[in-house]
DNA sequence: CACGAGACCTGTTCGC
DNA sequence: TGCGAACAGGTCTCGT
């Protein structure tokens, strides 16, 4: 489920609702989702800390505590709810945090892919994430730049987190759309001209996202309708919204990769 | 260094 | 209707 636009949204949500709470327990129901620490040390360390803060970094859940950070990858299914006490364990339900307000905060997810980590040393587990394409140091110059000192497909490189944190396989598509940039072309080869396109649609397509509160898609839905404007993702088949020809389904890195023939053409 | 394949998981949809 | 295959918003690890 979760890009950036997601994940922001989601911490949105969260914020008001947990910061300044303090963790009266905490129950780990799929072992495998605790990254760190090793088994009953992860309820002794967090029980009785507070919540100070909740942010993002790229596609992870941010929570600063008294002395330690909690930190969450949704991967693909992963979700939190903030329920009221007292709650029934639902199916998929992982990790479930008593907070002092008589609320829950509960991490459910289907897939198992999710994990979390409880850390004094947050930077272990986000140091390698590339810039926020949200943020000053992502500039157009710095794309370009980025760009250009490797060789690699355009979408393989946009979906490493270690060169641009945030992006998935959706906002890619999309972004590389309205850059109208084909996603096998190589990196080396993108001029000035066309990187500066690509940053301006990275940085569209994830505002457009998170003012739409993300895209809500199949049976995980958040409120989020960025799914009704999207420009390629999903639409094989269907016209493109420049010139109507009908996007083509391609597979890249065994993503499955939607493009337009027409617009995307730098390729052949 | 770049890339493909397989793994990790459960659930839904598609094709015969 | 039934049943296996393909597919899903992510990332890691291994082999070439």
């Amino acid at each position: 489920m979760p890009e950036l636009p997601e994940v922001e949204t989601i911490v949105r949500g969260l914020r008001p609702q947990i910061v300044g709470q303090a963790i009266r327990n905490a129950e780990l129901l799929w072992p495998r989702t605790l990254v760190t620490p090793e088994g009953d040390k992860f309820a002794r360390t967090i029980i009785g800390q507070r919540v100070r803060e909740v942010s993002r970094r790229g596609k992870f859940v941010v929570l600063r505590l008294s002395v330690s950070h909690l930190l969450i990858h949704l991967r693909m299914s992963g979700d939190i709810f903030i329920k009221d006490k007292p709650v029934q364990i639902e199916k998929h339900d992982r990790l479930i945090l008593s907070l002092s307000n008589d609320k829950v905060m509960v991490f459910n997810d289907t897939r198992k892919f999710g994990r979390a980590w409880l850390t004094k040393d947050p930077e272990a587990v986000l140091g390698g994430l590339g810039p926020e394409p949200l943020s000053e140091a992502f500039t157009p110059e710095w794309l370009g730049q980025a760009l250009r000192s490797r060789k690699r497909r355009l979408k393989p490189l946009l979906l490493d987190q270690t060169f641009i944190a945030g992006l998935g396989n959706i906002y890619t598509d999309e972004a590389l759309h309205l850059a109208r940039l084909h996603p096998l072309a190589a990196s080396d080869t993108v001029t000035p001209e066309q990187a500066g396109r690509l940053w301006r649609a990275i940085r569209q397509v994830l505002e457009e996202g998170i003012r739409r509160n993300g895209a809500s898609i199949d049976w995980v839905y958040r409120g989020g309708d960025f799914q009704n404007y999207f420009r390629a993702y999903g639409r094989t088949g269907q016209p493109c919204p420049e010139c109507g020809t009908p996007i083509e389904r391609m597979l890249v890195g065994q993503r499955s990769t939607h493009i337009c023939p027409f617009c995307q053409n730098e390729e052949l």
